[in-house]
DNA sequence: ATAAAAATTAAACATTTGATTAAATCATAC
DNA sequence: GTATGATTTAATCAAATGTTTAATTTTTAT
């Protein structure tokens, strides 16, 4: 058994749980606090604020997002198909463990992106992975004007990510219960790099 | 020119604008009634309280939302091919309208499930629309446990709106202004019902 | 023209909510 | 053991927020 956690530790668990799941204005810092079985004051103590507590949180959770594409986007010793499979393999592992990280980033961008453009700076920027030029010489000088490698990336984050954030829709729109919904994900590991593959032919 | 609209439209647009772009949490009613330009109490006297301005707003996106995949899936005089085009460009052309309303439905699906639980039900279910069977014959019988109907429509759904949903990301991450963006999701229209057919191949 | 109904307004109310304060408790060093 | 600093608590504050009230103005019907 690992230590228990500290204080601060115990807050900042309980606040990225409620922040994920409910979106910064819908989380309350006596939420926070109960969740957290500690006094409202140290949130603040610990904090200073409910926005600084939220930042931290964000960040980190930016920084865990990108981590991923930037560690198989920038390898130059993989082929194309290997990163797109290791990008849905990897991801699809990742989003299971933590469902609501995609929705919350998203969704808080949308709803505060003021917030977002320091948290953002200095993240990926697609033309300057491994992957780009990779995907400009396998589309082909002659088709680029007819197939966007930004396409591409759209289609593969499209397919990776869409279906956690659609989750509660697709669940009732397709009558799949919670076991069947992962087993689908498990399958898209093999089925999206073999899919993006053929939108390159 | 149209009339001029009634205090009661007045307020509904106002709240639908801003729900949309900050959610129901972040949604103050003083700023509905602001933006409306009417005095903050006639909110509650046209629509008694900001939940059921709210309910009201978020039912006719719901509708509307999917009206267009009900409209085209349950057609049976369209070919598969058609079906899937028809939708890209439909779906296309109505979020490039409205472009918050994706983000919209599914963000608020998720901080407050409860509340759409009946705004939900009586809405599509797959297995009744036309699309299903003609999926089930083109994929055809014996290859049906490799690949699921449901991950092509996750597909087609995921290749329309993931995009806008994931845009503030996108333009970043990629370096696309507005108008690039704009000519990128025309070009979808054509490109995703070719995709989705060699996914089937 | 007038009375009744509908619409609008300014003000206030009751909670909620983020944050702070001052006192109390705990841990650590000497 | 005691003093010092860190941690925790209960209570409180001030602002924000959804809603209501009571009075006023505007519209409608006769």
């Amino acid at each position: 058994m690992g230590t228990d956690p500290t204080t601060e530790e115990k807050i900042k668990n309980a606040a990225r749980d409620i922040f994920m799941r409910k979106g910064y204005a819908a989380t309350k810092t006596r939420d926070i606090a109960e969740e957290a079985g500690i006094n409202l004051a140290l949130l603040n103590y610990y904090f200073r604020s409910k926005e600084k507590l939220f930042q931290q949180i964000m960040k980190e959770s930016l920084t865990g997002f990108f981590e991923h594409i930037r560690s198989v986007f920038m390898n130059p010793d993989t082929t194309l198909e290997e990163k797109f499979s290791l990008l849905a393999k990897s991801y699809i592992d990742q989003i299971i463990q933590q469902p609501d990280t995609p929705m919350f980033i998203l969704s808080e961008l949308r709803t505060r992106p003021e917030e977002f453009i320091n948290l953002m700076s200095g993240q990926i920027k697609m033309r300057d992975t491994a992957i780009f030029p990779q995907l400009v010489e396998e589309i082909g000088m002659e088709r680029l004007h007819e197939i966007n490698p930004v396409h591409i990336m759209m289609n593969l984050i499209s397919l990776v990510i869409f279906p956690f954030i659609g989750k509660p829709m697709i669940e009732r729109i397709a009558d799949v219960d919670d076991a069947s919904f992962k087993a689908l994900m498990e399958q898209r590991k093999e089925l999206i790099p073999k899919w993006i593959m053929q939108m390159l032919k």
